[in-house]
RNA sequence: GCCGGUUUAGCUCAGGGGCAGAGCAACCGCCUUGUAAGCGGUAGGUCGUCCGUUCGAUUCGGACAGCCGGCACCA
């Protein structure tokens, strides 16, 4: 005898137990066809699900944004069942529910092509026009593994195989096809209508390189034609602003088969390289760091010493010369530490900060290159700090709130937070890694962020934080990071003279703040569409002339930007002024100044900014007065 | 590194076993121009590289490389 409480806080009494279905059919007709899943006591179920005492029931519709979830697993099983009515050898694998979408993974004996996507996105369209119930079954795990066995799917039976023997199976089964599924799942094929196949690709089984190459088959899927309209809009959007694209349009830098993974700066590029360097520059100075540079290429017996030809050496360049072998730097730290050993260092100069716009080389696998955002040869802006174990947390906590600042400087505000804890195989006692992690994380609590953490992701040496900004299309990068050091000092024999006057160990905190230079450049790129904020704007203003008659005083005027520190150029090409302002808009310019008879007359500026807006005719000293306020404001 | 796709002019892209194509950009003229494309002309290429099939390959096949999308990796 049931009594369901609905989300209105009204109560329906049944006389025995109810399915999901019936208990939305009592509340009304559409509601029933409408209903996709339930809530019952906070967990989700089928329609199908039996309410046999008292519970909280909410009924799912397309309108709940667990919908969505729902849509997109049920989803990935038409795709599934389209592909084995295709091709019956396929076996299936997994198919979760990813953002925007799903995938789902198959083993097939050749690779699935574009056109096979065409064929099977239609097979899910019938499939779904067929309006198939889908029906749940219960099973014990080992019948289950041996159903799956019978059906000749091996790579389900594994997974079940997997899981405790205890257990029940949930089975999920549309018209002829089953799968094993926890569920929950959409009452029928007919309700899904919104999806697209979006791509092929490889995926590893179990995720591991070691094992075999399966193919992955990615989905989106939506509850209305309008949001998969719009998303579709979005990656479109997208697109226009990748940064490689950006690039060759902006003139910023470019890529060349003679040197993958490799930047080639073109002068824009550099300027806008240079903006961000000198920032950068600055904060170290404000921030009590010495800026510092080692050596490119270092003796090999160094890197030995480091544990980096035990551990890095498959990412590394290297290099000889008179029978002396050398490696081209990954990282800078070692370098940071030689400078530190120079000379009796004392607690007293702790901490103690270097800083180092270090060029570095990593040998990344060739799979693994993305235009700017992950390349061979990079620039960080890497720093060390040198410290005791009581003053990681200060350290810390300051670290992230002026990482905090410069990303709002950029106009990041959406920073994503992990805290990478101990892995299995490390180096250091759990006293040490205990302070350390403690650390990391109220340093983010202080900052008043949420983190996550991703346990045993920690260096051998030590926990870090990661700190990451999401590109154009939502991938997230990492570019910050805070790592805690206990073992590279001391292999490199760095030691300072503590208060008692013993000879201790320094804690070596390794930071960046952007990052790889090039990556954060990618994403400054596509954050700002390549339309940077005024500081940052390779070019800051063009003056064009309207006819040769003003040639010589839009020079001027242009001369006059220059000596006030403006990056300014002077367009006096024989075009009309339509024609140079669309060019110059297309080249995303902050400011355009038009100087025709009229201002040169009276001595003004027409200054038009680049959303179009025309500001009039105004004098110079107004025009620059505002470039200043404006770039002050970064 | 692995799976798939892809590579044609500076850029964006079409084409296709028999003389290599367009638009934009470039260059040369004309036009002296008022807020997102004025007009006409010229030039531009070992069709990624190598090997094969063929009378003949940019086109078909193979290998390699770069790039793109994923996977793995990201100290």
């Amino acid at each position: 005898m049931p009594d369901i409480r609905l989300p209105d806080g009204s109560v329906k009494s049944f006389p025995q137990p109810v399915s999901v279905a019936q208990i939305a059919q009592s509340i009304g007709a559409g509601l029933a066809r409408a209903a996709l899943a339930a809530r019952v006591n906070g967990k989700l179920v089928d329609t199908g699900h039996r309410v046999e005492s008292d519970a909280e029931v909410q009924i799912i519709t397309e309108r709940d944004p667990e919908a969505l979830e729902l849509i997109r697993h049920s989803s990935a099983h038409l795709l599934a069942h389209a592909v084995k009515e295709l091709y019956p050898e396929a076996q299936v694998t997994i198919g979760p529910v990813i953002e925007n979408g799903f995938y789902y993974d198959f083993s097939y004996k050749r690779p699935f092509t574009p056109e096979d996507l065409a064929s099977i996105e239609q097979k899910m369209l019938e499939i779904s026009k067929r309006d198939l119930p889908v029906e749940r079954k219960v099973m014990p795990r080992d019948e289950a593994v041996a159903f799956f066995r019978n059906l000749g799917e091996k790579y389900k039976a594994e997974i079940i195989a997997s899981i405790p023997e205890k257990e029940a199976i949930s089975l999920y089964g549309q018209g002829n096809w089953i799968d094993l599924c926890r569920g929950p799942h959409v009452p029928s094929t007919g309700k899904l209508k919104v999806f697209k196949l979006m791509r092929v690709a490889g995926a590893y089984w179990r995720g591991d390189s070691k094992n075999e190459m399966l193919q992955r088959i990615y989905g989106t899927a939506w509850a209305k034609k309008e949001d998969q309209d719009a998303y579709l809009k979005m990656l479109e959007e997208a697109e226009k602003r990748d940064h490689r694209r950006l690039g060759t349009q902006l003139d910023l830098f470019h890529m060349q088969e003679e040197a993958p993974g490799l930047a080639f700066w073109h002068p824009k590029g550099w300027v806008l390289w240079q903006q961000v360097e000198q920032y950068m520059r600055r904060v170290y100075r404000e921030n009590g760091y010495h800026e510092v540079r080692g050596p490119q290429i270092l003796d090999v017996g160094l890197w030995k010493r480091t544990g980096h030809w035990d551990n890095f050496r498959e990412s590394m360049f290297f290099t000889s010369s008179e029978n002396r072998d050398y490696a081209v730097k990954p990282m800078n730290c070692p370098g940071h530490i030689l400078i530190f050993n120079k000379g009796v260092r004392s607690y007293r100069e702790l901490p103690l900060r270097y800083g180092e716009f270090g060029s570095c080389h990593r040998n990344e696998p060739s799979g693994a290159l993305h235009g700017l955002m992950r390349v061979r040869g990079f620039v960080q802006d890497d720093g060390h700090i040198f410290c005791t174990e009581e003053q990681i947390l200060a350290e810390c906590v300051a670290f992230t709130a002026l990482l905090q600042k410069v990303y709002r400087d950029f106009g990041f505000t959406e920073v994503i937070y992990k805290v990478a804890t101990r892995p299995a195989k490390r180096i250091g006692s759990d006293a040490a890694w205990d302070k350390a992690e403690f650390a990391l994380q109220q340093s983010l609590q202080q900052s008043g962020v949420a983190f996550s953490i991703s346990p045993g992701e920690g260096a051998f040496y030590g926990p870090k934080i990661e700190y990451s900004l999401k590109d154009g299309i939502g991938r997230v990068w990492q570019c910050g990071t805070m790592q805690v050091d206990f073992s590279m000092p001391g292999l490199l024999g760095a030691e300072y003279v503590a208060e008692d006057n013993t000879r201790r160990t320094p804690v070596m905190l390794h930071r960046a703040i952007v990052g790889s230079m090039e990556r954060f450049l990618g994403i400054l790129i596509e954050h700002y569409a390549g339309a940077f904020p005024l500081w940052l704007a390779p070019q800051q203003v063009v003056v064009l002339n309207i006819t040769e008659r003003q040639a010589e005083y839009a020079a001027g005027i242009k001369n006059r930007l220059l000596n006030q520190g403006f990056r300014a150029s002077a367009d006096l090409r024989n075009e009309k002024i339509s024609y140079k302002i669309r060019e110059h808009s297309l080249q995303k310019l902050p400011y355009q100044v038009v100087v025709g008879d009229k201002e040169m007359q009276a001595g003004t500026v027409a200054v038009r900014t680049r959303s179009g807006e025309d500001l009039g005719a105004m004098s110079l000293e107004a025009f620059t007065a505002r470039l200043q306020a404006e770039a002050k404001a970064q």
